[in-house]
DNA sequence: CTAATTCCTGCTATTTATCTAGGGATTTCA
DNA sequence: TGAAATCCCTAGATAAATAGCAGGAATTAG
């Protein structure tokens, strides 16, 4: 139940995106740089969320990416979903072709167990969105959070 | 965000325990039958739960395990904390020596993020015991779910 | 004693995650 | 137009984790 690099690199890079926002394109170059994170990878990563539709690009000298949203409508949920795929504790509730197999699912407990774990991590990350994340920013630099009072 | 066998397998086993309470000890030999899981797999994951205080065993022939508590004081955080360590989306939340390693958490927003997720999760998992899925599973039985009225 | 059972240690094939390499295609600016 | 900057695509390499297997030691009921 962890999140891999693809997950977290992912989110880190849609926030620096929601954080530049006004400065037009971003370039891939300086995320990777901000948030430390190798350039080629996450070409990968961008590839995936320009491909879903969360972002846009520009190609050519002066070019770069942007939100394909504002920060309010994209929540960790989407960002997660398309780089890692469905969050889903198994395989068989996921909604893919594997669940198909599994043909007791009507009768199975655990099949009820799954799915309702599933829906409700769904709901958690679904609840937070990328403006959320750049609020909590603005009061850890105003203090507000610095020393946990 | 996907549970590996382990924390799978584990759930699995600890319910079909849970069903058989009343039988005094169970034999690892039978859980894995009639849960179709390797016994020789399942063994290390019983090591586990047993190490970890959820399930007692009983050495020798007419031997067996049971649960340690009741299938009420038993949720899914429990077993799957035991089988595949601590539910956190990444390892600088997670509670355990990588987590030193990041200084710069006092300051790092995604801390935050990430905590608040970890956090959310492991309630949605401690918020499920034993005794949840064994009422699913009783309602099964009575047809309660059959149709998904 | 003997059969049944848990307990322990180590091994291994397979898969997955993470990152790298190299080039190609497209666009903008001077 | 041409060069620079950037996105786009395919393939593979390495390391770690997963899932399971093997063999036997220790324990206990009958």
């Amino acid at each position: 139940m962890r999140l891999s690099t693809k997950g977290r690199y992912g989110v880190r890079a849609m926030f620096d995106l929601a954080m530049h926002s006004q400065e037009g394109t971003i370039t891939l170059k300086s995320v990777a740089q901000r948030e430390n994170i190798s350039e080629k990878y996450l070409e990968h990563l961008f590839a995936n969320l320009k491909k879903a539709g969360l972002i846009h690009s520009v190609r050519g000298a002066q070019g770069g990416y942007r939100l394909a949203r504002s920060p309010e409508e994209i929540t960790l949920g989407d960002i997660i979903r398309v780089l890692e795929g469905p969050v889903s504790p198994t395989e068989c509730v996921a909604g893919g072709i594997e669940a198909e197999k599994c043909e007791r699912a009507q009768h199975c407990v655990m099949h009820l167990v799954w799915n309702n774990i599933r829906e409700q991590i769904n709901q958690v990350l679904d609840n937070y969105t990328l403006a959320d994340i750049c609020e909590e920013q603005r009061k850890l630099q105003n203090g507000g959070y610095m020393f946990y009072i």
